[in-house]
DNA sequence: CCTCATATGTCAGTACTCTTACATACAGTG
DNA sequence: CACTGTATGTAAGAGTACTGACATATGAGG
């Protein structure tokens, strides 16, 4: 393994497990989990979205997914049409008493947020963001990139 | 939410998402989870630890990290004192094989991190290094910082 | 010496996510 | 029209990690 660069794996990912635990203390309070959260959080930017495309957003399978929305479809906080206007996708979208939820999730997460890059400058928080996703990009595909030489 | 930084988390999220992906994927052909590659990495880091301290250095509870050791133990790759010298941490490491298996893991791992920086310049991975070990001590301890006002 | 706090190992139960598999609905092509 | 490919929904099962609880071993302090 090589000195400088290949720690930045292990950083990513305690930085992640971090964020992720204190996002989940944040909202224990609302009786929501992160992914509870990020679950409104696209249906909100994306009303009348598919599960199957809510699960590509939140990076878990749409079987996940799919329980997820019935547990909040129970709760009161998605509504789901039980019929397919066209194909078999169902279109699923906020209630009122949904984005009530998030709403108060948005701020409680937009304060874990904001202590993660509190000891960050504007130009480095926005350097951050710009090497995430460039990593992004650069996994985006499944497989091998054309092995070297 | 606000405009700019806090899709950060998301971006994290993403990132880190591909890169457990693509790395079970580079470590399938040779039977190894990215959580056993974890594990034997940390193992070969700091022989003799104690399974417990083994788990915190991977994000995942001791109860967890028992599960794993002992999967790796039957397959041969590590060894762990039935006994203890002193208090009840029970002494693990590699074994010869798990050297052997270790060393073929950390050559694929390394070929995915240097995949996800393969977009950015030496400096934006350090300022990417920098900006995450920033971002783990920002949200180090657990609970609120003091709240604002 | 005794007590308390901390750390580790372990067991049992719960919850969550994934994999695998199948049925359905549309789009494109012959 | 029939066939193929892709996308979605759903169900069943396995695998994995977590929470809660308890016993044990050491060190600190009275």
């Amino acid at each position: 393994m090589a000195i400088d660069s290949p720690q930045i794996g292990y950083l990513l990912k305690h930085a992640q497990s971090l964020l992720h635990a204190r996002m989940e203390e944040a909202l224990r309070p609302l009786g929501l989990t992160v992914s509870h959260y990020s679950c409104l959080h696209h249906l909100r930017l994306e009303p009348g979205i598919s599960s199957s495309a809510l699960a590509r957003r939140t990076f878990v399978t749409r079987q996940s997914m799919n329980v997820m929305l019935q547990q909040l479809i129970d709760r009161g906080l998605v509504s789901r049409a039980d019929r397919a206007d066209s194909g078999r996708a169902l279109p699923a979208a906020l209630t009122r008493d949904g984005i009530a939820a998030l709403d108060a999730a948005e701020r409680l997460v937009d304060g874990v947020e904001q202590r993660m890059l509190s000891g960050l400058t504007p130009a480095q928080s926005a350097a951050l963001g710009r090497g995430l996703a460039a990593s992004v990009a650069a996994l985006a595909v499944s497989g091998m990139p054309p092995a070297s030489t």
